[in-house]
DNA sequence: GCCAACGTTGGC
DNA sequence: GCCAACGTTGGC
């Protein structure tokens, strides 16, 4: 099991659209780093469900739910998407300043990298954000 | 709306 | 193969 984080602006395709359809492609990404974290994952594997450039915090978890297909948007074949579906919206939404403002949290790829559109998170910084999006 | 950071492209 | 120019992303 690995944890992600995934980047939308939600003007575009926030949470509530995710949870409207049920189950929504995660494609349209060009970037060979977000490519690589798309084709790792698997089914079951978890994601923060981040906005970007409004909003910017983590508002939901969701499974990915088909792994390994090509991105129904591109015709050259050799980029990739994943299917996800929502599981939960955080009780708390944690903001990207919580984040920064966490010391366990400042080596995450989502601050190293910051257009970064998807992001791997590690078991600890799950746990973490977990923990913070309860209190 | 602006600007910094980063990835990609194309000329040499 | 290098590097400058350009486009895009995303935080502020």
């Amino acid at each position: 099991m690995a944890y992600w984080l995934m980047k939308s602006e939600p003007f575009k395709y926030g949470w509530d659209d995710l949870v409207a359809e049920g189950e929504g492609t995660w494609d349209g990404v060009r970037n060979y780093l977000a490519r690589n974290n798309l084709m790792a994952m698997q089914v079951g594997d978890e994601a923060f469900f981040y906005h970007s450039r409004e909003g910017l915090e983590i508002v939901g978890i969701c499974t990915v739910s088909v792994a390994g297909i090509g991105d129904p948007t591109d015709e050259s074949g050799k980029w990739a998407a994943v299917k996800v579906k929502p599981k939960a919206k955080l009780a708390r939404p944690v903001t990207l300043a919580a984040i920064k403002a966490e010391p366990r949290l400042a080596d995450m790829q989502l601050i190293r990298l910051s257009r970064l559109s998807v992001c791997a998170v590690t078991p600890e910084e799950w746990q973490v954000i977990c923990a913070m999006a309860k209190s």
